[in-house]
DNA sequence: TTGAATATGAGAAAGCTTCTCATTATTACA
DNA sequence: TGTAATAATGAGAAGCTTTCTCATATTCAA
């Protein structure tokens, strides 16, 4: 399946991407820093080098198959994209992540974007917080 | 005014201070980067360092009078606080930045976050597209 | 006016990300 | 299956934005 992907991207079938798709869709932590990656490749024994990464991560991005998104802190983080489209509470404290969705919500944005002549292309909405745990 | 605010922060009155205050307040587009300001203090004959504006702005942000925005691109802009809370719609073509400002949306982040037991510090709902004249 | 505290400028340095280029791997096709 | 053409990789250099360092200069309370 993830080969698919790839294919249909115009991307041709290699370790390294397949390496970080793989860690992309069995991480439990949906949202991942390029050295969060490059990290978890070292630690499982590849040698696949940092510019790789940022490149393959890149591609991804192009191809639609990862979100890259821009939290407080300047460091993208890398999400693989699971379809349904949603927006982020994150902890400011300890990192923690929780994704939500709600219809009103979007119905608003769509209406104010059209009223004030934008045609959407992508929006992101993020709360920052702290959660129970930090507490 | 401006002695003011600067006084009540607890910084002292300098010339950088008001320079880059004054930019701000002055400005007819809102949302400035570091070095937006940097050319600008430069324009107008004022030898103010890149290392003293950066500085300067994140004093500024720590006291309030400036908000920090990470629109996509990975450049920060700064944005003087006029009071009124509110979210932003922008342009990816041309850049440009429309305010808004929704409480049925402000008030469904609230009943969100407080349902998943987060305690809001900030949010941030940017809305992307091509307006207009973009199109 | 003077001293203590704070701010500044310039360049160095740090962090994240992209680029370069020689080497290596993949793929379509014979 | 072997081979040529094409694309991908790794390593380090380089680019950008932002922060730090430290000697010098400025502010402000008394």
């Amino acid at each position: 399946m993830e080969t698919q992907d790839l294919k249909k991207a115009g991307l041709k079938v290699t370790l390294p991407r397949m390496k970080i798709l793989e860690i992309l869709e069995t991480s439990n932590v949906h949202h991942l820093t390029a050295e969060d990656i490059y990290r978890q490749l070292l630690e499982a024994g590849e040698e696949i080098g940092l510019a790789t990464v940022y490149r393959v991560l890149t591609q991804f991005e192009a191809a639609g198959l990862v979100t890259r998104h821009h939290f407080e802190g300047g460091q993208a983080v890398f999400e693989l994209e699971r379809g349904a489209h949603h927006d982020h509470l994150v902890c400011v404290k300890c990192g923690k992540v929780v994704e939500f969705m709600d219809e009103t919500i979007e119905a608003k944005q769509r209406q104010i974007s059209s009223e004030a002549g934008f045609e959407i292309t992508d929006h992101a909405l993020t709360i920052y917080g702290i959660c129970r745990d930090c507490r």
